[in-house]
RNA sequence: GGGGGCGUAGCUCAAUUGGUUAGAGUCCCAGACUGUCGAUCUGGAUGUCGCGGGUUCGAGUCCCGUCGCUCCCGCCA
């Protein structure tokens, strides 16, 4: 017999009564009768109960012994009797009559409980994750994590791409995300960097002729952590394709994408292919963001023009200087008390708004503190426009139109969740495309590029001579219940079109020359045109998971802070390796107590 | 760098308007119990109220500072 385990603790049914077998796991719950004792042994792939009697001359140890000890167990598998049947258990219907146990190792008390419902805080679990991880939710989506991984994998094999690795000792790269920097021996005041992406190294690799490349790649940002953005560093799953259109790495995204939500779904319903594809501007209208969920059955209108004729001089004034309306027309909730139009009013007001006007159609009448500025035709337009009725109401703001969209935006959402009205057990996915090359600074005035300046101006050098602002990307993000899964681009291969795009924002050709002299020497050799995305691979096993917080999805994360508390990373070194690195350390001055 | 929330027993949380010896559940310890399955019953132990200062006759509670965690803004080409 195997010293370990005959068979695993979720294996053992009705079929195996009779026989002798041997089970190794972790002593989950322990039920004490005095003359009588009972285990819930655990492994990774489930329960089974093992029971002690009191003939048995381990029975004493067996009732001391900490949960969480280890221990192998040989025994005679037996049926239980109908009424002891635990239908919850996938091996209830059996259970193990202990024989021997050896008890291979005995637990401490653990700081976390793992047999009930409470997680403990954070740091705890943190600091203690091999404990943490052994909790159900969390072995479910550590292994769903690997199950993801391992489809795209295939998924991305089964479409001709071949997986590459790209190094992780690289350099700074003079645009993006601050770098997480490794000191270099052999060359005194050097530094190589983290990439924050294998971007370069990607489309250096279709410059070599390779056509179709994907990789899990591992990227490092030294940037501040959200719920969904780990400090540090995240996964990726990166693409690249060579001669290809915007539409064709579509094409290979949705397939991918599309199959392995319906493959991890878990019964929620996933979009139709193709997903839908909303121009930025369009996005920004509608949705107030370029990540819109798509779940909220709001959607926003322009409402400026209508306003900027009318007798609320408030708006039309505001209109008048620059300003927008946005109008967020919402159904069925005009019986809604008054305290739940001024809580909105007031969230509106937290988040910057100057206010929030609405309209309230009841009673085959329109109310609203507003309503008494506007004509009867001015409201028959808003009532077209945004499509409302009996019963429903429309909330206006108004703002430049930045932050009209960002706060009419963030209503819409609230009002999704307030309301309730977030569609459930559903993925609900769009392309948002067309996103400006160029913005202009508000601060400065300079031009400067609005997101990927590798991307390729719709319209090549041509439009590059007209109004920068008006040039629009082959610039894609796919959005997922509103989270952003990916950017990507169809690349800039022309040294000449990427010369000019960076004047554009400022650089000087020499400049740029410099910075990226490999990648133009590279493209000045024979590029194919080239594109692709990164979609983040935490945010997909988080969204399939159903997990709020991207830890969750993570076998080993970092606290907010950018600490691993189990590892007690980032750590001090020795003098030694520091002489090594030719580095001396330059610590923040703390501030002496002031003299009295 | 900035803003919000939280910080009371190992854990989850309570403590009235500033007022007696800071409580409950759980965990832990001891005892009882041969069919439980988050076993049950009885008893017991457990506190730097995050830390420092201030106001007050009196502070877990109010004020100031500070630390930690978390969420958000900035940042994330």
């Amino acid at each position: 017999m195997h010293p370990y385990r005959t068979h695993t603790c979720g294996a053992l049914g009705k079929d195996q009564a009779g026989e002798t077998v041997r089970l190794s796991g972790w002593v989950f719950r322990k039920r004490d009768h005095g003359s009588l004792l009972f285990y819930d042994l655990r492994d990774h792939y489930g329960i089974t109960q093992v029971v002690i009697q009191p003939e048995n001359p381990l029975f004493d140890k067996c009732q001391h012994l900490k949960q969480e000890s280890v221990i192998t167990v040989t025994g005679r598998v037996e049926p239980r009797s109908p009424e002891t049947v635990n239908t919850k258990l996938a091996t209830g219907e059996i259970e193990v009559i202990a024989e021997d146990i050896v008890f291979e190792s005995v637990a401490a008390q653990t700081p976390l409980y793992l047999a009930g419902d409470d997680e403990g805080p954070e740091d705890l679990r943190l600091t203690y994750r091999y404990l943490d991880l052994r909790r159900d939710t969390m072995q479910r989506n550590i292994t769903l994590r690997s199950d993801i991984i391992a489809s795209l994998r295939q998924r991305m094999t089964g479409h001709g791409f071949r997986e590459f690795q790209t190094p992780i000792l690289t350099c700074s790269s003079p645009e993006g995300a601050r770098d997480y920097l490794v000191p270099s021996r052999l060359h005194p005041g050097k530094f190589y960097a983290l990439p924050q992406a294998p971007q370069l190294f990607k489309q250096i690799l279709m410059v070599a002729g390779f056509d179709r490349y994907f990789q899990i790649a591992p990227c490092f940002r030294d940037e501040d952590a959200r719920a969904d953005r780990s400090p540090g560093e995240f996964y990726q799953l990166d693409v690249e394709m060579s001669f290809v259109t915007q539409e064709d790495v579509f094409a290979v995204v949705e397939d991918v994408l599309h199959g392995v939500f319906c493959e991890f779904a878990n019964g929620k319903r996933v979009d139709e292919l193709p997903f839908r594809r909303i121009p930025y501007s369009e996005a920004m209208v509608k949705y107030g963001t370029d990540k819109p969920d798509l779940r909220i059955p709001i959607e926003l209108s322009d409402i400026s023009e209508l306003f900027r004729t009318s007798d609320f001089k408030a708006f039309s004034g505001a209109v008048a200087n620059g300003a927008v309306v946005r109008a967020i027309p919402v159904k069925a909730i005009a019986g809604k008390p008054r305290s739940f139009f001024d809580r909105l009013v007031e969230y509106a007001q937290s988040i910057g708004a100057k206010g929030l006007a609405y309209l309230v159609w009841s009673d085959g009448a329109v109310k609203g503190p507003i309503a008494k500025f506007l004509k009867p035709d001015e409201l028959e337009v808003i009532k077209t426009q945004c499509g409302v009725g009996d019963g429903d109401v429309v909330f206006f703001m108004c703002d430049a139109p930045d932050a009209a969209n960002r706060i009419s935006g963030d209503i819409r959402v609230k009002l999704g969740r307030d309301l309730e009205i977030i569609e459930q057990d559903v993925f609900r996915f769009c392309w948002v495309v067309d996103f400006p090359m160029f913005e202009r600074d508000e601060e400065t005035g300079q031009i400067q590029f609005s997101h990927n300046p590798f991307s390729m101006p719709q319209g090549g050098l041509e439009a590059l001579d007209g109004d920068p602002l008006a040039v629009k990307a082959f610039q894609y993000d796919i959005v997922c219940n509103g989270t952003e899964l990916s950017s990507g681009a169809i690349r800039n291969h022309s040294p000449e079109i990427m010369l000019k795009a960076f004047e554009l924002a400022g650089y000087k050709r020499e400049e740029v020359e410099e910075k990226f002299s490999f990648l133009l020497n590279a493209f000045r050799y024979g590029a194919p045109p080239h594109g692709g995305i990164a979609p983040g691979v935490d945010r997909i096993v988080m969204l399939l998971a159903d997990a709020t917080n991207i830890r969750e999805v993570i076998a080993f994360p970092m606290n907010q802070r950018a600490q691993d508390l189990m590892m007690n990373a980032p750590g001090e070194v020795s003098e030694k390796q520091l002489r090594e690195l030719h580095i001396r350390l330059r610590k923040p001055v703390t501030p002496e107590p002031e003299a009295t």
